[in-house]
DNA sequence: CGCGACTAAGTTGATATCAACATATAATGG
DNA sequence: CCATTATATGTTGATATCAACTTAGTCGCG
């Protein structure tokens, strides 16, 4: 075992306890999970997670969005394109600052929302079940304090 | 309000409560901030972790290890190749069955490695105390019938 | 008015993510 | 031994992810 070499029980160690990790395991699971329940009315859990929000009263901007999803807003541009391209959202301008974008549903947009609604239940009432009520609450309160 | 809407306070419930936004939003932030920790290294949070694993003993083939991170078969054959071109990871062929290949650290891995390792021992220890202890440990438990 | 600081968003380049499909090798059973 | 089935991995195409840099518009102050 030469110098820069790391032990085999800090390998294990950084397994077992690593947040990051766990989380990134679990969010992926979880993101292919309801990726394939989504999958007969065409959306991914991102756009759902993304298009729900833009069902508001107000019309939301870019910043805002990125914030509440908690992705870099560079990334919101590129995931935005996508739904613009299908129809299912606006991208307007803001008329009282000329920078900013209003995000907008548009009717092809709320039916898919619509449509998507009960798949989201059900897939989340499953995991609930799976994981137990009380683990699913803990897991909401553990990760409450990072996002 | 059409009918293919959706009501304002189910926007809520499903903000507030779906679990899959909120772990995709904390897996986000955690690996902003390792990757950022890690930026004097050269190193992504996923490349950490994926090369934590091959510092074992054995080598080991890829589905084992796209199953230790959870995540899909064809991402970690994307990931390697860059492992492989800036030649911290050997990705050779298992003599007793030429299908499966066998993955190693080289030495520039290890040491790679080496010099992430209190990096990621420092932050992480930041976030457990920003979090506290005991909810690192909460969401451990919740993230294990997850993962 | 006009300059400088600030804010909103886009672009580029690298890596990450997965499904669907494709290939190569191994193992098994007749 | 060969056909079938199973296993291990690769390829392609679409979307996701972020940092660094850029552009455009706003705001405040002299």
């Amino acid at each position: 075992m030469d110098d820069a070499s790391v032990d085999i029980s800090v390998v294990r160690e950084a397994r077992d306890s690593c947040l990051c990790l766990a989380t990134q395991r679990a969010a992926r699971r979880l993101a292919r999970r309801f990726d394939r329940a989504f999958k007969p009315v065409g959306l991914t859990n991102q756009q759902f997670s993304l298009m729900m929000p833009l069902n508001a009263a107000r019309p939301q901007s870019m910043s805002a969005l990125a914030d509440l999803m908690g992705m870099d807003r560079t990334t919101l541009t590129a995931a935005l394109k996508a739904l613009e391209r299908r129809g299912l959202v606006e991208v307007g301008r803001d008329p009282r600052d000329r920078r900013a974008r209003r995000l907008l549903l548009t009717d092809a947009g709320r039916a898919a929302l619509a449509a998507a609604l009960p798949i989201w239940r059900a897939e989340h009432a499953r995991i609930e079940a799976e994981i137990t009520p009380a683990n699913a609450g803990a897991l909401r309160a553990a990760l409450r304090p990072i996002v």
